[in-house]
DNA sequence: AAAAAATCGTGATTTTTTTCTCAATAAGCG
DNA sequence: CGCTTATTGAGAAAAAAATCACGATTTTTT
């Protein structure tokens, strides 16, 4: 969840991780052929000012049309060009277990610009088998595809247990990017970006939000 | 990710999401048999001052001792308690796709107290086969589920065309909180907790530190 | 028993993020 | 064409979050 790198440290951390949510908003709206979005109805889905969505915006370069608000098509183009996400991403993916496919077949990767080379499993069984339209492969094959296809990310779908040792053998190789799923905190060099996914922060935060709305409906 | 809920608004957002991983480290502390740990390791996992730790930690209201730092067991309890994820929170979950049983099968949820009771789908032949140590349950049963277990999360693992519609029912039910998987921006009730996942949120960051490191090595 | 060392807890300060306010702009309309 | 309206953009103000600074507390060492 935390990219533990400084290096980045001198722009709106905040702002940032609500830019993917404009993308994804518009890219329905765009579906449905509307010219136009404004700022308030952007902030409707969210919980902030509407001006807080211009001043995210802004960051973007990208101008609305007073009296109009921002051209749908126009801004999402301008967030994937500040996103990077027309740009094209390569990965592999570690882990062939049931995240990690449900990785392979989500629609959504795509649609950000990240493509999955190939998939990779320690278990001697599931090699060579089908997952997605990839065949799984072995380790061994890691260092001749990363070469050979320029990969940028390592996806991480294993076990805790093998987490760390996956990162390593990845980062050794010259991978620069990790997506870590596995619940625990990887460590890395300070030049690897890392992000951590932890679906049961989800879980906890829910939890606590439900507490909350049931102590609030006993007592005063 | 971002509860549309202005109810909970005047505790401090910031703290709160960092205290789910305090958990997960924790609980990898305990497995060593780690007795104490200081604010300044946690605080080597984040982007945040040691101080920043000790505060939030201090919302817990959990005491740490001077010169050692804070029971690894201790606050780990007080951390289950200050979340609720002591608490026994049940869910159903709709959609039982490959991110659906990834959600199933994945361990860390029963570590937040949340337990899946029932999973549905539409698709009529699912319906009656196996996924983890479930049946896959037709929409019909979903009242009956409901009121029996007294649920009060649904977890959304549907395509997104069918999200709305589903969690329109889930919440005319009488299900206060919702854990949305599809990539699109659900409305609900003002009294209904929801939690978006963007899975394709974290592939969009990522694709953004990499074009600016990326910049850097090239630039000045 | 006193001194040193490590670490917490918290008030003060700084920085970051959000909201408030309002002038400027473009569109629609009489 | 000028008036009205909706909406942006940006500077000022407020609120929230993070860091700094330091006293308090406990353990270890001498």
């Amino acid at each position: 969840m935390y990219a533990e790198n400084k290096l980045f440290k001198n722009l709106p951390e905040q702002y940032l991780k609500r830019i993917p949510f404009y993308h994804q908003i518009l890219s329905e709206l765009a579906l449905k052929n509307e010219a136009y979005v404004s700022s308030r109805y952007l902030a409707g889905f969210f919980n902030v000012d509407e001006t807080q969505i211009r001043k995210d915006i802004s960051l973007t370069g990208y101008k609305g049309k007073p009296k109009y608000g921002y051209s749908v098509q126009g801004l999402k183009e301008a967030i994937e060009a500040y996103l990077g996400i027309n740009y094209h991403n390569t990965a592999v993916l570690f882990g062939a277990g049931k995240l990690g496919t449900a990785l392979i077949e989500y629609e959504g990767l795509a649609d950000y610009g990240l493509e999955i080379i190939a998939v990779f499993d320690n278990n001697p069984v599931k090699i060579g088998s089908p997952v997605g339209h990839f065949n799984i492969l072995s380790p061994s094959a890691l260092p001749r595809v990363i070469r050979s296809f320029d990969i940028g990310i390592a996806i991480l779908t294993v076990p805790k247990t093998a987490a760390q040792e996956v990162c390593d053998q990845v980062t050794a190789m010259g991978i620069k990017a990790i997506w870590n799923f596995a619940p625990l905190q990887l460590s890395v060099g300070m030049d690897v970006i890392l992000r951590n996914e932890n679906l049961a922060a989800g879980a906890a935060l829910l939890s606590y939000y439900l507490k909350k709305s049931n102590h609030r409906q006993e007592g005063p």
